[in-house]
DNA sequence: ATATTTCTTTGACTTTAGTCAAACTTTGGC
DNA sequence: GCCAAAGTTTGACTAAAGTCAAAGAAATAT
């Protein structure tokens, strides 16, 4: 209970002090919201490779009315600072890019929140410095974390389906030999009895994974833990970890198995951290090279 | 620069992602503006011993226009959830009380409030949640630290004399024996050619100050190094210490000294942390037991 | 091919937040 | 006792933020 005084005193603390100063900086010659979606679409256009974001996904980004983000779109186009086109392969969308004016705004933005965070960092001696940013990501890492949720998801699902997808990439570009998608798990060994698939959600984003499946009588195995690669080293696959085997346990299985490919050191090093022990083959995947067993409580 | 990169990430993380929910959450019912003011009203009743809070300290401390703060007390009594009065000693002045209807509503803000800090913190095991609290501590103990300025004042100022005041406050109830105000460098000691005074604001409150005055030609000397009860422990001590030696380089001392009670035992340790070394007594202050002495560079 | 859903635009609103100046009362300095 | 300053209230505003529903166009499902 002191653990959440402490984080709302910083709350209170942060969002007041240095949160409404950088707002105010931001929009210092517009309205906030018009500041606040200029600032976004340069996000959406920089992150994505192409040229610019749909309104459709600034409005889930920014939570929005549609009617209050069409206008404040219209609003910045009449001012020269973004250009709108028809989505090419989808002629609903619309497409907000920046014009040279629009960046040259973001960038004055960003010197001005820049000037200010500097400003204060003017205040600390060197090594200060360095400990307010170490525990500054130690907090965000925490936070993120926490703020992801990992839930049950059907194993048909678009979500799990693009999770498999993107671990199967990552994949093949990790093994030398590369991998094939054809030794993911089919949707119906993890759905119902015969198993279980877990998503994690950053606000509302899948960023991870995890397959269970029953492999012999009270024997289940784990398959598939997947990280995105911006939510790494936040510890989710070891959230991904213990959500499987409270689901393995819930089923009655005694034991879980799984193995990894010999490219996956790091993965290895987690499994044992976590309790797992090694044991000999006990299938015929041709991209293990290492088999892992953990008894349950 | 990466530091600058590093504060605005957790900036904007951490506003757009705990504070706006936080927000949100607070004024469910009511606008932000009403919820925030309760809120302040609860805050300054329950500091002040008092019951209530004037409407003169709440717009200093919200930074809120006259006319809309009076329009919001109205509202906020119209609800029934403050009581205001005339204030006891000035009649210009008004005071705002919560009614049990407004404590009752604070008493649910905060509720809420915890339940989103609770909820944040479940998805955590206990070992990342204190990590995340000592994380948190870090960062705002260096946020406020780096946000104080200290800065040279006239002698005679008010702020000057107001933490003269309070700093023999506190030394009549730390010294056994008690402590007399004579024994404080009169302000014409500390201003212009005789020496120098700072004070350390705080979102332009003092919290702290730091005197030096001639001793000998090419000797300065520290006195009265004082930092608020609630400013303790970030470090400001030290960048009092700092001002007043760059001050005494400036004025071409070669020297500093100062002298400490036989109780401020914290006192003596960080003197010897800043290079200062223990020498002979070296003036008849009755509540000196220990004399040190810096060599600038 | 038809119906349903998705996405955007527009019109017509409301609420919140905030500003500015004038008026009035009380205090404190001289 | 007079005058300036401080504190509050009121009237008269404005801008920003946001809501809701209707309508039209394009995509998707059946």
């Amino acid at each position: 209970m002191d653990q959440v005084t402490a984080l709302r005193r910083f709350n209170r603390y942060f969002t007041r002090r240095i949160g409404v100063l950088d707002d105010h900086y931001l929009g210092q010659d517009r309205p906030l919201g018009e500041a606040r979606l200029l600032f976004e679409i340069h996000e959406s256009a920089s992150e994505a490779s192409g040229t610019g974001a749909s309104l459709r996904e600034l409005r889930t980004r920014l939570g929005l009315d549609a009617g209050y983000l069409s206008r404040m779109a219209k609003a910045l186009e009449a001012q020269g600072l973004v250009r709108t086109s028809v989505h090419p392969g989808d002629n609903r969308l619309r497409r907000v890019a920046l014009t040279p004016a629009g960046r040259a705004e973001v960038t004055e933005q960003n010197r001005r929140a820049g000037a200010l965070a500097a400003g204060l960092l003017e205040g600390l001696a060197p090594g200060q410095r360095t400990d307010l940013t170490g525990a500054l990501a130690t907090a965000q890492r925490l936070l993120r974390l926490a703020a992801i949720t990992v839930t049950l998801v059907p194993g048909a699902s678009p979500d799990a389906r693009a999770c498999l997808e993107a671990y199967a990439a990552d994949l093949d570009v990790r093994f030398p030999e590369g991998f094939d998608e054809s030794a993911l798990v089919r949707p119906e060994e993890v759905s119902g009895d015969a198993g279980a698939f877990f998503v994690a959600y950053e606000e509302s984003r899948p960023v991870g994974c995890g397959a269970l499946r029953r492999l012999e009588p009270r024997v289940g195995e784990i398959r598939h833990v997947w990280v995105h690669r911006e939510a790494r080293r936040l510890g989710l696959a070891r959230r991904l970890l213990a959500a499987l085997e409270g689901e393995a346990a819930a089923r009655g299985f005694d034991v879980v198995r799984l193995d990894t490919h010999a490219a996956l050191t790091e993965a290895q090093a987690m499994y044992r951290a976590c309790g797992y022990r090694e044991i000999p083959r006990y299938d015929d995947n041709v991209y293990a090279a290492h088999w892992f067993e953990k008894r349950l409580e």
